[in-house]
DNA sequence: CACGTGACGTCTA
DNA sequence: TTAGACGCCACGT
């Protein structure tokens, strides 16, 4: 558990319901620029039934980077807050919701 | 130590 | 706007 991982968690947390970020937003605010792949890193280690909302995080361009199971669980998870994702996992103004 | 990889991002044509 | 090239960084092999 590092200090990284840990300031990511307390960010996530802070995270409200149909609101989101990116992973290169979220490692820049937790003050490591450049680390967008290890956000994802330690994300994917978070138990699946973990509090905190690791849905809320996409990729820079508004779509979610996951495939397969994992990839229907956060575009379900997502919807349920309102936010309409198509089939190919873009969500629709994304940029609208950012909170970082 | 070299190399490949991944829930990524940015620049450029 | 879009695709492709390149950049980045921690980790395992």
């Amino acid at each position: 558990m590092d200090k990284f991982a840990q300031a990511l968690y307390t960010m996530l947390f802070h995270i409200p319901a149909g609101k989101l970020t990116t992973y290169g937003r979220l490692a820049s605010a937790a003050g490591y620029p450049n680390h967008a792949r290890h956000v994802g890193k330690i994300l994917a280690r978070l138990p699946t039934e973990t509090k905190l909302p690791w849905f809320r995080v996409v990729n820079a361009q508004g779509s979610i980077s996951l495939s397969g199971d994992s990839f229907q669980r956060q575009k379900l998870l997502l919807e349920n807050e309102g936010f309409n994702v198509t089939e190919q996992g873009k969500i629709q103004d994304f940029r609208k919701y950012l909170i970082i």
